[in-house]
RNA sequence: GGCGGCAUAGCCAAGCGGUAAGGCAGAGGUCUGCAAAACCUUUAUCCCCAGUUCGAUUCUGGGUGCCGCCUCCA
Protein backbone atom coordinates (compact mmCIF):
# COMPACT_ATOMS: atom_id res chain seq x y z
CA UNK A 1 0.00 0.00 0.00
CA UNK A 2 1.04 3.70 -0.87
CA UNK A 3 3.07 5.54 1.95
CA UNK A 4 1.27 8.67 3.06
CA UNK A 5 2.10 11.26 4.98
CA UNK A 6 -0.35 13.92 6.86
CA UNK A 7 0.53 16.90 9.39
CA UNK A 8 0.02 15.88 12.83
CA UNK A 9 -1.31 18.43 15.38
CA UNK A 10 -0.19 16.71 18.45
CA UNK A 11 3.51 16.61 17.34
CA UNK A 12 3.23 19.97 14.85
CA UNK A 13 5.15 18.03 12.44
CA UNK A 14 4.23 15.92 9.05
CA UNK A 15 5.02 11.82 9.52
CA UNK A 16 4.47 8.82 8.10
CA UNK A 17 1.07 7.81 8.39
CA UNK A 18 0.66 4.07 10.05
CA UNK A 19 -2.75 2.67 10.96
CA UNK A 20 -3.35 1.72 14.73
CA UNK A 21 -4.68 -1.86 12.55
CA UNK A 22 -2.85 -2.12 9.27
CA UNK A 23 -5.46 -1.83 6.14
CA UNK A 24 -8.21 -0.19 8.09
CA UNK A 25 -8.85 3.38 9.40
CA UNK A 26 -11.11 5.10 11.84
CA UNK A 27 -11.41 8.26 11.60
CA UNK A 28 -13.90 10.39 13.28
CA UNK A 29 -14.74 13.97 12.35
CA UNK A 30 -16.18 16.52 14.62
CA UNK A 31 -19.56 17.77 13.05
CA UNK A 32 -22.06 20.43 13.17
CA UNK A 33 -24.56 21.55 15.88
CA UNK A 34 -27.65 22.32 14.25
CA UNK A 35 -29.31 25.46 15.22
CA UNK A 36 -29.23 27.41 11.71
CA UNK A 37 -28.53 26.74 8.12
CA UNK A 38 -24.57 25.13 7.22
CA UNK A 39 -22.60 27.92 6.06
CA UNK A 40 -19.66 27.94 3.82
CA UNK A 41 -17.39 27.59 6.67
CA UNK A 42 -19.23 24.31 8.07
CA UNK A 43 -18.89 23.10 5.01
CA UNK A 44 -15.28 22.98 4.59
CA UNK A 45 -14.33 20.61 6.63
CA UNK A 46 -16.74 17.71 5.76
CA UNK A 47 -15.59 18.52 1.83
CA UNK A 48 -11.78 18.15 3.33
CA UNK A 49 -12.63 15.14 5.01
CA UNK A 50 -15.00 13.54 2.26
CA UNK A 51 -11.57 14.07 -0.07
CA UNK A 52 -9.51 12.49 2.13
CA UNK A 53 -11.49 9.66 2.70
CA UNK A 54 -11.87 8.86 -0.90
CA UNK A 55 -8.04 8.79 -1.52
CA UNK A 56 -7.71 6.59 1.42
CA UNK A 57 -10.08 4.22 0.13
CA UNK A 58 -8.64 4.76 -3.31
CA UNK A 59 -5.36 3.95 -1.96
CA UNK A 60 -6.54 0.15 -0.55
CA UNK A 61 -7.69 1.36 3.29
CA UNK A 62 -11.09 0.25 4.73
CA UNK A 63 -11.95 3.22 6.36
CA UNK A 64 -15.02 3.69 9.07
CA UNK A 65 -16.06 7.34 9.46
CA UNK A 66 -17.78 8.76 12.40
CA UNK A 67 -19.58 11.97 12.61
CA UNK A 68 -21.69 13.51 15.47
CA UNK A 69 -24.24 16.01 15.32
CA UNK A 70 -24.67 18.15 19.18
CA UNK A 71 -28.31 18.28 19.00
CA UNK A 72 -28.15 19.69 23.11
CA UNK A 73 -26.49 22.43 22.91
CA UNK A 74 -27.26 26.28 24.01
CA UNK A 75 -27.83 27.54 20.30
CA UNK A 76 -30.21 25.36 19.83
CA UNK A 77 -31.81 25.72 23.25
CA UNK A 78 -31.80 29.78 22.25
CA UNK A 79 -33.64 29.34 18.72
CA UNK A 80 -36.36 27.01 20.07
CA UNK A 81 -36.92 29.53 22.63
CA UNK A 82 -37.25 32.50 19.86
CA UNK A 83 -39.52 29.88 17.68
CA UNK A 84 -41.21 28.49 20.45
CA UNK A 85 -41.04 24.94 19.27
CA UNK A 86 -39.55 22.29 20.74
CA UNK A 87 -35.74 21.74 20.50
CA UNK A 88 -35.45 18.67 18.68
CA UNK A 89 -37.76 20.38 15.86
CA UNK A 90 -34.83 22.93 15.61
CA UNK A 91 -32.35 20.41 15.45
CA UNK A 92 -33.84 18.04 12.89
CA UNK A 93 -34.91 20.79 10.78
CA UNK A 94 -31.35 21.66 10.44
CA UNK A 95 -30.10 18.04 10.43
CA UNK A 96 -31.72 17.95 7.60
CA UNK A 97 -30.95 20.72 5.51
CA UNK A 98 -27.67 19.74 6.41
CA UNK A 99 -28.06 16.47 4.77
CA UNK A 100 -29.62 18.48 1.65
CA UNK A 101 -26.60 20.75 0.83
CA UNK A 102 -23.88 17.78 1.60
CA UNK A 103 -25.39 15.83 -0.86
CA UNK A 104 -25.64 18.53 -3.31
CA UNK A 105 -22.31 19.20 -2.77
CA UNK A 106 -21.37 15.18 -3.24
CA UNK A 107 -20.03 14.57 0.39
CA UNK A 108 -21.07 11.06 1.11
CA UNK A 109 -22.74 9.77 3.97
CA UNK A 110 -20.30 8.99 6.96
CA UNK A 111 -20.84 5.38 8.18
CA UNK A 112 -22.59 7.04 11.50
CA UNK A 113 -23.91 10.00 12.60
CA UNK A 114 -24.23 9.54 16.51
CA UNK A 115 -26.40 12.36 18.21
CA UNK A 116 -25.92 13.81 21.93
CA UNK A 117 -29.57 12.48 22.41
CA UNK A 118 -29.56 9.28 21.87
CA UNK A 119 -26.10 8.68 23.94
CA UNK A 120 -27.18 10.87 27.32
CA UNK A 121 -26.35 6.99 29.30
CA UNK A 122 -23.18 6.65 27.69
CA UNK A 123 -22.53 9.77 28.82
CA UNK A 124 -23.31 9.73 32.18
CA UNK A 125 -21.28 6.26 32.33
CA UNK A 126 -18.19 8.36 31.54
CA UNK A 127 -18.91 11.07 33.59
CA UNK A 128 -19.41 8.71 36.18
CA UNK A 129 -16.02 6.82 35.48
CA UNK A 130 -14.46 10.20 35.40
CA UNK A 131 -15.60 11.71 38.84
CA UNK A 132 -14.74 8.03 40.43
CA UNK A 133 -11.00 8.49 39.36
CA UNK A 134 -10.51 11.59 40.40
CA UNK A 135 -10.76 13.41 36.98
CA UNK A 136 -14.25 15.38 37.76
CA UNK A 137 -15.63 16.93 40.40
CA UNK A 138 -19.20 17.46 41.84
CA UNK A 139 -20.93 20.81 42.54
CA UNK A 140 -24.53 20.82 43.67
CA UNK A 141 -26.03 18.96 40.47
CA UNK A 142 -23.14 20.28 38.20
CA UNK A 143 -20.22 18.28 37.46
CA UNK A 144 -16.47 19.77 36.30
CA UNK A 145 -13.42 18.34 34.58
CA UNK A 146 -10.28 18.96 36.92
CA UNK A 147 -7.79 20.50 34.15
CA UNK A 148 -5.02 20.13 37.05
CA UNK A 149 -5.78 16.18 37.61
CA UNK A 150 -4.81 15.52 34.10
CA UNK A 151 -0.73 15.36 33.41
CA UNK A 152 -1.08 15.72 29.64
CA UNK A 153 -3.41 19.21 29.84
CA UNK A 154 -2.77 21.82 26.46
CA UNK A 155 -0.51 18.87 24.80
CA UNK A 156 -2.64 19.29 21.66
CA UNK A 157 -2.73 23.51 22.12
CA UNK A 158 1.00 23.76 22.91
CA UNK A 159 0.51 25.38 25.59
CA UNK A 160 0.48 25.33 29.71
CA UNK A 161 -2.13 25.72 32.25
CA UNK A 162 -0.16 28.69 33.48
CA UNK A 163 -0.59 30.17 30.02
CA UNK A 164 -3.78 29.82 29.59
CA UNK A 165 -4.53 31.33 33.47
CA UNK A 166 -2.72 34.16 32.73
CA UNK A 167 -4.83 34.82 29.51
CA UNK A 168 -7.82 34.01 30.82
CA UNK A 169 -10.74 35.79 29.53
CA UNK A 170 -12.98 33.74 30.80
CA UNK A 171 -15.79 34.67 33.39
CA UNK A 172 -14.54 33.17 37.12
CA UNK A 173 -16.43 30.73 39.19
CA UNK A 174 -15.43 31.16 42.45
CA UNK A 175 -16.73 27.58 43.18
CA UNK A 176 -14.53 25.92 40.79
CA UNK A 177 -10.97 24.30 41.70
CA UNK A 178 -9.45 25.91 38.28
CA UNK A 179 -10.90 28.81 36.22
CA UNK A 180 -9.51 26.51 33.52
CA UNK A 181 -12.01 23.40 34.75
CA UNK A 182 -15.05 22.75 32.06
CA UNK A 183 -18.83 21.19 32.67
CA UNK A 184 -19.13 17.22 32.03
CA UNK A 185 -22.70 17.86 33.02
CA UNK A 186 -24.64 21.22 33.75
CA UNK A 187 -27.84 20.57 36.23
CA UNK A 188 -30.77 21.75 34.69
CA UNK A 189 -32.42 25.51 34.65
CA UNK A 190 -35.99 26.22 33.72
CA UNK A 191 -37.25 25.73 30.49
CA UNK A 192 -34.64 23.45 29.16
CA UNK A 193 -34.48 19.97 28.25
CA UNK A 194 -33.16 17.85 31.13
CA UNK A 195 -32.57 13.84 31.62
CA UNK A 196 -32.01 11.95 35.29
CA UNK A 197 -28.49 11.17 36.08
CA UNK A 198 -26.66 10.28 39.49
CA UNK A 199 -26.01 14.45 40.10
CA UNK A 200 -30.36 15.74 39.05
CA UNK A 201 -31.97 16.20 36.38
CA UNK A 202 -29.22 17.65 33.87
CA UNK A 203 -27.52 18.13 30.32
CA UNK A 204 -24.34 17.18 29.01
CA UNK A 205 -21.34 19.58 28.66
CA UNK A 206 -20.26 20.22 25.11
CA UNK A 207 -17.26 18.61 25.04
CA UNK A 208 -18.33 15.01 26.41
CA UNK A 209 -20.20 13.66 23.78
CA UNK A 210 -17.13 13.53 21.63
CA UNK A 211 -15.23 11.70 23.67
CA UNK A 212 -17.80 9.34 24.80
CA UNK A 213 -19.41 8.77 20.98
CA UNK A 214 -16.02 8.40 19.64
CA UNK A 215 -14.91 6.05 22.48
CA UNK A 216 -18.16 3.95 21.88
CA UNK A 217 -17.88 3.56 18.03
CA UNK A 218 -14.31 3.65 17.55
CA UNK A 219 -12.00 2.26 20.28
CA UNK A 220 -9.76 3.75 22.61
CA UNK A 221 -7.12 4.78 20.22
CA UNK A 222 -7.98 5.44 16.19
CA UNK A 223 -6.58 7.18 13.43
CA UNK A 224 -8.06 10.15 12.68
CA UNK A 225 -9.68 13.33 14.46
CA UNK A 226 -10.44 16.18 12.52
CA UNK A 227 -12.32 19.29 12.65
CA UNK A 228 -11.67 22.85 12.33
CA UNK A 229 -8.55 24.88 13.59
CA UNK A 230 -11.00 27.04 15.66
CA UNK A 231 -11.78 23.06 17.59
CA UNK A 232 -8.20 22.51 18.63
CA UNK A 233 -9.09 24.45 21.89
CA UNK A 234 -10.45 24.03 24.12
CA UNK A 235 -12.74 21.29 22.23
CA UNK A 236 -10.13 18.92 21.30
CA UNK A 237 -7.85 19.50 24.23
CA UNK A 238 -10.72 18.22 26.71
CA UNK A 239 -11.65 15.78 24.32
CA UNK A 240 -8.34 14.24 24.80
CA UNK A 241 -8.52 14.86 29.03
CA UNK A 242 -11.80 13.34 29.08
CA UNK A 243 -11.05 10.47 26.93
CA UNK A 244 -7.37 9.92 28.15
CA UNK A 245 -8.48 9.84 31.68
CA UNK A 246 -11.27 7.71 31.10
CA UNK A 247 -8.63 4.79 29.56
CA UNK A 248 -6.02 5.31 30.90
CA UNK A 249 -4.45 5.17 27.42
CA UNK A 250 -2.96 7.65 25.52
CA UNK A 251 -2.60 8.69 22.59
CA UNK A 252 -6.99 8.78 22.14
CA UNK A 253 -5.99 9.60 18.49
CA UNK A 254 -2.83 9.19 16.64
CA UNK A 255 -3.01 11.84 14.46
CA UNK A 256 -5.25 15.45 14.75
CA UNK A 257 -5.94 17.10 11.67
CA UNK A 258 -7.06 20.78 11.47
CA UNK A 259 -8.58 22.28 8.55
CA UNK A 260 -8.19 26.09 7.84
CA UNK A 261 -10.99 28.57 8.13
CA UNK A 262 -13.28 30.17 5.14
CA UNK A 263 -12.38 34.15 5.42
CA UNK A 264 -14.39 37.22 3.88
CA UNK A 265 -12.04 39.91 3.25
CA UNK A 266 -9.41 38.05 5.15
CA UNK A 267 -11.13 37.94 8.04
CA UNK A 268 -12.86 34.72 9.89
CA UNK A 269 -16.36 33.83 8.91
CA UNK A 270 -18.82 33.70 11.98
CA UNK A 271 -22.24 34.35 12.80
CA UNK A 272 -21.21 36.71 15.30
CA UNK A 273 -19.40 38.87 12.49
CA UNK A 274 -22.63 38.18 10.59
CA UNK A 275 -20.46 37.86 7.50
CA UNK A 276 -21.43 34.29 7.04
CA UNK A 277 -22.37 33.16 3.48
CA UNK A 278 -24.96 29.82 3.51
CA UNK A 279 -24.24 26.80 1.16
CA UNK A 280 -27.68 26.84 0.17
CA UNK A 281 -27.72 30.37 -0.95
CA UNK A 282 -24.13 29.72 -2.72
CA UNK A 283 -25.52 26.86 -4.92
CA UNK A 284 -28.46 29.04 -5.96
CA UNK A 285 -25.95 30.91 -8.14
CA UNK A 286 -23.01 28.20 -8.08
CA UNK A 287 -22.68 24.81 -9.34
CA UNK A 288 -21.99 22.56 -7.00
CA UNK A 289 -18.82 21.44 -8.31
CA UNK A 290 -17.58 24.94 -8.32
CA UNK A 291 -18.40 25.31 -4.71
CA UNK A 292 -16.34 22.02 -4.20
CA UNK A 293 -13.94 22.45 -6.41
CA UNK A 294 -13.19 25.80 -4.81
CA UNK A 295 -13.18 24.21 -1.32
CA UNK A 296 -10.42 22.18 -2.05
CA UNK A 297 -8.45 24.44 -4.31
CA UNK A 298 -5.74 25.58 -1.76
CA UNK A 299 -4.07 22.97 0.62
CA UNK A 300 -6.69 22.02 3.43
CA UNK A 301 -4.75 23.92 6.50
CA UNK A 302 -4.40 27.14 4.95
CA UNK A 303 -7.02 29.75 5.29
CA UNK A 304 -9.32 30.53 2.13
CA UNK A 305 -10.52 33.67 1.05
CA UNK A 306 -13.98 33.68 -0.25
CA UNK A 307 -15.67 35.60 -2.99
CA UNK A 308 -17.73 36.08 -5.76
CA UNK A 309 -14.85 36.41 -8.13
CA UNK A 310 -12.89 33.50 -6.70
CA UNK A 311 -16.10 31.20 -7.44
CA UNK A 312 -16.46 32.44 -11.30
CA UNK A 313 -12.90 31.88 -11.56
CA UNK A 314 -13.23 28.19 -9.94
CA UNK A 315 -15.98 27.75 -12.67
CA UNK A 316 -14.24 28.96 -15.56
CA UNK A 317 -11.31 26.57 -14.38
CA UNK A 318 -14.01 24.08 -14.17
CA UNK A 319 -15.36 24.17 -17.49
CA UNK A 320 -11.36 23.42 -18.56
CA UNK A 321 -11.47 19.94 -16.77
CA UNK A 322 -15.20 19.70 -18.49
CA UNK A 323 -13.85 19.97 -21.74
CA UNK A 324 -11.33 17.37 -21.56
CA UNK A 325 -13.85 15.16 -20.25
CA UNK A 326 -16.15 15.92 -23.50
CA UNK A 327 -13.01 15.15 -25.22
CA UNK A 328 -12.16 11.47 -24.07
CA UNK A 329 -15.75 10.75 -24.53
CA UNK A 330 -15.66 12.08 -28.17
CA UNK A 331 -11.97 10.31 -28.79
CA UNK A 332 -13.87 6.92 -27.55
CA UNK A 333 -16.87 7.08 -30.39
CA UNK A 334 -14.22 7.90 -33.04
CA UNK A 335 -12.53 5.21 -35.43
CA UNK A 336 -10.04 3.31 -33.92
CA UNK A 337 -6.43 1.76 -35.24
CA UNK A 338 -3.95 0.79 -32.64
CA UNK A 339 0.14 1.77 -32.59
CA UNK A 340 0.61 5.69 -33.68
CA UNK A 341 3.46 7.73 -31.44
CA UNK A 342 0.60 9.94 -30.43
CA UNK A 343 -1.17 7.33 -28.60
CA UNK A 344 2.11 6.03 -27.35
CA UNK A 345 2.70 9.85 -26.05
CA UNK A 346 -0.71 10.23 -24.66
CA UNK A 347 -0.49 6.91 -22.22
CA UNK A 348 2.43 7.83 -21.51
CA UNK A 349 2.04 11.29 -20.21
CA UNK A 350 -1.05 10.29 -18.62
CA UNK A 351 0.67 7.53 -16.23
CA UNK A 352 2.75 9.98 -15.09
CA UNK A 353 -0.21 12.31 -14.53
CA UNK A 354 -1.87 9.39 -12.23
CA UNK A 355 1.71 9.18 -10.32
CA UNK A 356 2.08 12.65 -9.64
CA UNK A 357 -1.68 12.89 -8.66
CA UNK A 358 -0.90 10.15 -6.34
CA UNK A 359 1.83 11.47 -4.97
CA UNK A 360 0.75 14.55 -4.38
CA UNK A 361 -2.51 13.26 -2.44
CA UNK A 362 -0.17 11.41 -0.52
CA UNK A 363 1.86 13.95 0.78
CA UNK A 364 -0.89 15.59 3.41
CA UNK A 365 -3.59 15.25 0.76
CA UNK A 366 -2.21 17.92 -1.35
CA UNK A 367 -5.24 19.02 -3.73
CA UNK A 368 -3.99 21.61 -5.11
CA UNK A 369 -0.75 20.42 -5.93
CA UNK A 370 -2.80 17.07 -7.45
CA UNK A 371 -5.54 19.31 -9.37
CA UNK A 372 -2.45 20.63 -10.96
CA UNK A 373 -1.80 16.82 -12.52
CA UNK A 374 -5.13 17.02 -13.91
CA UNK A 375 -5.05 19.94 -16.11
CA UNK A 376 -2.14 18.47 -17.15
CA UNK A 377 -3.56 15.72 -18.48
CA UNK A 378 -6.73 17.66 -19.76
CA UNK A 379 -4.13 19.60 -21.95
CA UNK A 380 -2.25 16.17 -22.92
CA UNK A 381 -5.97 14.89 -24.14
CA UNK A 382 -6.78 18.20 -26.14
CA UNK A 383 -3.33 17.81 -28.28
CA UNK A 384 -4.52 14.08 -28.88
CA UNK A 385 -7.87 15.31 -30.42
CA UNK A 386 -6.09 18.13 -32.22
CA UNK A 387 -4.05 15.27 -33.56
CA UNK A 388 -6.87 12.91 -34.11
CA UNK A 389 -9.49 15.68 -35.70
CA UNK A 390 -6.34 17.71 -37.61
CA UNK A 391 -4.21 15.16 -38.63
CA UNK A 392 -6.62 12.09 -39.15
CA UNK A 393 -4.43 10.17 -36.48
CA UNK A 394 -6.41 7.27 -35.21
CA UNK A 395 -7.53 6.57 -31.88
CA UNK A 396 -6.27 3.68 -30.03
CA UNK A 397 -9.41 2.43 -27.78
CA UNK A 398 -7.18 0.53 -25.15
CA UNK A 399 -5.39 3.49 -24.66
CA UNK A 400 -8.42 6.37 -24.45
CA UNK A 401 -10.28 3.81 -22.03
CA UNK A 402 -6.83 3.34 -19.90
CA UNK A 403 -6.78 7.37 -20.02
CA UNK A 404 -10.53 7.47 -19.25
CA UNK A 405 -9.54 5.22 -16.35
CA UNK A 406 -7.13 7.87 -14.83
CA UNK A 407 -8.76 10.96 -15.44
CA UNK A 408 -12.55 9.75 -13.98
CA UNK A 409 -10.33 8.15 -10.88
CA UNK A 410 -8.82 11.90 -10.34
CA UNK A 411 -12.00 13.53 -10.64
CA UNK A 412 -14.20 10.60 -8.47
CA UNK A 413 -11.72 11.16 -5.47
CA UNK A 414 -11.78 15.15 -5.66
CA UNK A 415 -15.42 14.58 -5.96
CA UNK A 416 -15.73 16.83 -8.60
CA UNK A 417 -17.42 16.84 -12.02
CA UNK A 418 -19.64 13.37 -11.78
CA UNK A 419 -22.01 14.05 -13.98
CA UNK A 420 -19.78 15.43 -16.86
CA UNK A 421 -19.18 11.81 -17.52
CA UNK A 422 -22.77 10.75 -18.06
CA UNK A 423 -23.97 13.77 -19.55
CA UNK A 424 -24.33 11.82 -23.19
CA UNK A 425 -26.83 9.17 -23.46
CA UNK A 426 -28.21 9.14 -20.24
CA UNK A 427 -31.95 8.75 -21.07
CA UNK A 428 -33.83 6.67 -23.28
CA UNK A 429 -34.95 9.60 -25.37
CA UNK A 430 -31.39 10.89 -26.09
CA UNK A 431 -31.42 8.92 -29.49
CA UNK A 432 -33.92 11.54 -30.92
CA UNK A 433 -32.24 14.24 -29.61
CA UNK A 434 -29.06 13.14 -31.04
CA UNK A 435 -30.68 12.74 -34.46
CA UNK A 436 -32.61 16.06 -33.79
CA UNK A 437 -29.03 17.66 -33.13
CA UNK A 438 -27.90 15.86 -36.54
CA UNK A 439 -30.72 18.05 -38.81
CA UNK A 440 -30.20 20.89 -37.24
CA UNK A 441 -26.67 20.79 -37.36
CA UNK A 442 -27.11 19.90 -41.16
CA UNK A 443 -29.37 22.77 -42.21
CA UNK A 444 -27.19 24.68 -40.38
CA UNK A 445 -24.06 23.83 -42.54
CA UNK A 446 -26.37 23.85 -45.50
CA UNK A 447 -26.74 27.81 -44.57
CA UNK A 448 -22.86 28.18 -44.51
CA UNK A 449 -22.15 26.52 -47.42
CA UNK A 450 -24.68 29.15 -49.03
CA UNK A 451 -22.84 31.93 -47.60
CA UNK A 452 -26.12 32.41 -45.58
CA UNK A 453 -24.33 33.36 -41.99
CA UNK A 454 -26.85 35.37 -40.39
CA UNK A 455 -29.32 32.00 -40.38
CA UNK A 456 -26.23 29.76 -39.54
CA UNK A 457 -25.41 32.26 -36.60
CA UNK A 458 -29.01 32.59 -35.39
CA UNK A 459 -29.24 29.49 -35.17
CA UNK A 460 -26.17 29.18 -33.43
CA UNK A 461 -27.35 31.90 -30.63
CA UNK A 462 -30.96 30.23 -30.51
CA UNK A 463 -29.10 26.96 -29.35
CA UNK A 464 -26.55 28.61 -27.16
CA UNK A 465 -29.59 30.00 -25.25
CA UNK A 466 -30.79 26.55 -24.86
CA UNK A 467 -27.11 25.67 -22.86
CA UNK A 468 -26.55 23.79 -26.24
CA UNK A 469 -22.62 24.90 -27.37
CA UNK A 470 -21.47 24.49 -31.00
CA UNK A 471 -18.18 23.93 -31.68
CA UNK A 472 -16.85 23.79 -35.76
CA UNK A 473 -14.11 22.23 -36.66
CA UNK A 474 -12.13 21.09 -40.17
CA UNK A 475 -14.49 17.89 -39.49
CA UNK A 476 -18.01 19.23 -39.18
CA UNK A 477 -19.51 20.76 -36.34
CA UNK A 478 -20.44 19.05 -32.98
CA UNK A 479 -22.59 20.07 -30.06
CA UNK A 480 -22.63 19.66 -26.42
CA UNK A 481 -25.09 20.02 -23.96
C1' G B 1 -0.26 39.70 27.37
C1' G B 2 0.40 34.06 26.07
C1' C B 3 0.37 30.39 21.97
C1' G B 4 0.35 29.40 16.70
C1' G B 5 0.15 30.35 11.38
C1' C B 6 1.02 33.08 6.91
C1' A B 7 3.81 36.67 3.40
C1' U B 8 5.58 33.55 -4.14
C1' A B 9 3.46 37.20 -10.92
C1' G B 10 -2.66 41.60 -12.03
C1' C B 11 -5.56 37.68 -9.01
C1' C B 12 -5.62 32.53 -6.89
C1' A B 13 -1.97 28.90 -5.69
C1' A B 14 2.06 24.65 -5.44
C1' G B 15 7.14 24.17 -4.40
C1' C B 16 10.71 24.75 0.52
C1' G B 17 18.83 24.17 -0.41
C1' G B 18 20.69 23.98 -6.89
C1' U B 19 18.15 30.53 -10.48
C1' A B 20 10.17 29.24 -9.69
C1' A B 21 4.04 23.70 -11.05
C1' G B 22 -0.93 24.66 -12.23
C1' G B 23 -5.43 27.79 -12.78
C1' C B 24 -7.90 32.64 -13.81
C1' A B 25 -7.15 37.27 -16.18
C1' G B 26 -3.99 40.04 -20.06
C1' A B 27 -0.98 40.38 -24.81
C1' G B 28 0.46 38.18 -29.59
C1' G B 29 -0.26 34.03 -32.92
C1' U B 30 -2.55 29.27 -35.30
C1' C B 31 -7.41 27.49 -36.74
C1' U B 32 -12.42 29.78 -38.31
C1' G B 33 -16.92 33.21 -42.85
C1' C B 34 -17.36 35.00 -37.76
C1' A B 35 -17.42 32.84 -33.04
C1' A B 36 -16.53 29.12 -29.42
C1' A B 37 -13.25 25.46 -27.83
C1' A B 38 -8.32 24.04 -28.28
C1' C B 39 -3.14 24.61 -29.23
C1' C B 40 1.59 27.71 -29.45
C1' U B 41 4.31 32.05 -27.56
C1' U B 42 4.50 35.70 -23.68
C1' U B 43 4.04 37.96 -18.13
C1' A B 44 8.11 36.70 -10.95
C1' U B 45 15.67 38.71 -8.99
C1' C B 46 9.63 34.38 -4.20
C1' C B 47 8.00 41.26 2.10
C1' C B 48 12.80 43.69 4.21
C1' C B 49 17.75 43.24 6.70
C1' A B 50 21.65 40.26 8.47
C1' G B 51 23.82 35.24 8.87
C1' U B 52 24.96 29.86 7.48
C1' U B 53 26.31 27.67 2.61
C1' C B 54 29.99 26.73 -3.35
C1' G B 55 24.78 28.04 -3.79
C1' A B 56 18.56 30.28 -0.16
C1' U B 57 12.28 31.65 -2.28
C1' U B 58 13.55 27.25 0.56
C1' C B 59 17.70 26.93 6.80
C1' U B 60 18.93 30.52 11.27
C1' G B 61 18.34 35.35 13.74
C1' G B 62 16.05 40.18 13.62
C1' G B 63 12.39 43.40 11.50
C1' U B 64 7.63 44.74 9.01
C1' G B 65 2.67 43.43 7.66
C1' C B 66 -1.63 40.21 7.90
C1' C B 67 -4.51 36.22 10.17
C1' G B 68 -6.16 32.64 13.85
C1' C B 69 -6.68 30.60 18.98
C1' C B 70 -6.75 31.88 24.28
C1' U B 71 -15.05 33.09 24.96
C1' C B 72 -19.72 29.89 21.38
C1' C B 73 -17.72 28.84 16.60
C1' A B 74 -16.01 24.23 11.17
Amino acid sequence: MREIKVYNDLTKQKEVFIPVTPGQIKMYVCGITPYNHTHIGNARPFVTWDVIRRYLQHIGYEVELIQNFTDVDDKIINASNGENVSWDTIANRYIASYFEVMDALHVRRADMYPRVSTHIPDIIHMVEVLVKKGFAYVLDHDVYYSVESFPGYGKLSGRSLDDMMAGARIEVDDRKHNPMDFALWKGAKPGEPSWESPWGPGRPGWHIECSTMSNKYLGDTFDFHGGGSDLIFPHHENEIAQSEAYTGKAPMVKYWLHNGFITINQEKMSKSLNNFFLVKDILALYSPDALRFFLISTHYRSPLDFSDERLEETTRSLERLGTGIDNVMFLLDQPGGAGSDESKQLLCDAQKVEEDFEEAMSDDFNTALASAAMFELAKKINIYKDAVVNAGVPVDPSVMAEVKRIFHTMTDILGILEERWEKIKTDANSKDYDNLMEVILKIRQECRDQKQYAIADMIREELTKLGIAIEDSPQGARWKK
